[in-house]
Order: structure tokens, then C-alpha cells, then sequence
DNA sequence: ACTATTGTATTAAGCGCTTAATACAATAGT
DNA sequence: ACTATTGTATTAAGCGCTTAATACAATAGT
């Protein structure tokens, strides 16, 4: 699982974001079901007071559902955890891209850098 | 100036980034003086004492020097700043792309998903 | 019908961050 | 020599986050 926390950051927003990235990539498929509240917690090593409030916003922004007495499960619409997907991913891009344009990156440049870095990762 | 702090992590620490990148773009320049912790703080709308502690983080890491009571000034070293800002760079770039991966994009995928986001802004 | 499991709620404590108020020593600038 | 400015330190208060302990209602699973 891998759950790695830092904490610089809160944490239940840190959870928030790493069960996003398992929805997102499919390690968590839509209709799937969630370990408990108590397990997964356990799982991530933080406190189930903490995984609650993690989970209570996922539902909150639809991508989970949560059925009183039998656990959770992520939402069935596949289309909207892609819609979802797709925003996060524009959202990474151009954060990021704003980042380097204020170290003094033009766009054009940031991008020939990483084309330069992937490069060197072939080899 | 345009600080914008968001409250999603601890305020000292948006600081320090965002000096960083005031440095990293010429903005701040070699040599530059720094205004007071007073001013800078009023600037930024925060207490003295939270601008305090970023700056001592920066002093720490070598980008800026303090002068007991005459200010504090970004470094003189020119090359220096330039190794940090390629290595912030560097980390900004691999962390994008670790966290475009989690998502399911490959690396080749996410640097077509830039190009073409890119084309789509000079239109 | 019984039992374990589910999400949920509450209370108390500790912690770091942030602010506000205040003070001090050193010295740049006059 | 005087004065304003510099970084720095301290104390107290409030706040959100996190943990720990505990409890409850509802129901899935047998």
C-alpha cells in the first residue's frame, strides 16, 4: 500500500488525496469495496477519527458512497471518476507549470527540461 | 507582491517557497537587502514572528545572511542559488511526474498531455 | 435469534502553528 | 551623542489537527 505521510501537511488531507490516486489509477475500481473505517486505518497507521474525516469528504465529493451498516464502496460512475481524473491531472499541469514559470521557467523551457530528464531516464 | 497564503499547510512554509522563488527569479537579486522582518511581515499580512521563522529557515539553508542590525541580504553567491534553484527544479519536476504516474499517466503520456496543453493556450 | 461488524459520535488531552503584546541589545544614520 | 531601526526573545492565548478511549444504533451474516 504504501501509505507514506509527511507532515507538512494535514493529515486526513494527505489520506484524501493517496485514496483519490488509488480511485484515479484503478487500484480501487469503481463499485469496489472499501476495508472498514477501523481497518484501513490501520492500514495507513493514523487514527480512525482521522480516516473518517478523509473519507467523509470523498463521499462528500461523490466519488465514494457509504452504506450505513455494510461498509463503503467507490461510486459506480466510472464517467465521473474520470471527469474528476482528467480535472486533477489539468490541475497538477498547470500548478506545476505556474511553479516553474515563478523560479523563472518559461513554459517552453519547463518543457524541454523534462523532455531533456525523461531522456536521461532511458538510458 | 501578491503573497497568497492558502491555509491548507502551515504559513512559515508557504514563506519560505515563496522567497525562494522571489530569489530563484531575479526578483530578490544576489547581494539584494531584504526588508525588515516588521516590513516583510506587513507585507505579507502575517505576525513578525511567523516571517521570522522563515527567514531563519532561509538564512539556515545559505540563501540569505543576516547582518545583526543592519537587515538581512540574499546571498552574494551567485552560483549557489543557481544550484538550488536547478535542484527545487529538478524535485519539482519528478514529484509532478511521480504524482501524474499514481494517477495512471505514464511519463510519455503526460508530457504529450502538457504539449498539447500548451498548443491549446497559444491558440 | 445472535453476534460480529459497520459507520458514527463524543470527550479529553496534547501538540504545533499563529497571533498579539512587550521587551531588549546592538548599531546604522544623523 | 541621540534616535530610530535592526534582529531577537518571551509569554499567553486561541485554534485546528490528531490521538485515545468509549459508546451507540443498525444490520450483514450466520
Amino acid at each position: 500500500m504504501a501509505w507514506d505521510l509527511k507532515n507538512d501537511r494535514p493529515i486526513y488531507t494527505q489520506l484524501i488525496e493517496q485514496i483519490e490516486l488509488k480511485i484515479f489509477s484503478g487500484e480501487y475500481p469503481p463499485g469496489a469495496r472499501l476495508p472498514s473505517v477501523r481497518d484501513i486505518a490501520k492500514d495507513a497507521a493514523v487514527n480512525p477519527n482521522t480516516m473518517q474525516k478523509a473519507l467523509a469528504k470523498l463521499e462528500e465529493d461523490g466519488l465514494v458512497v457509504t452504506h450505513r451498516t455494510s461498509g463503503r464502496t467507490i461510486t459506480e460512475d466510472a464517467e465521473m471518476i474520470k471527469r474528476a481524473k482528467n480535472q486533477l491531472a489539468e490541475r497538477q499541469i498547470t500548478e506545476f507549470l505556474e511553479k516553474m514559470q515563478l523560479m523563472g521557467f518559461e513554459k517552453r523551457e519547463t518543457l524541454t527540461l523534462i523532455t531533456k530528464l525523461l531522456e536521461e531516464m532511458k538510458k
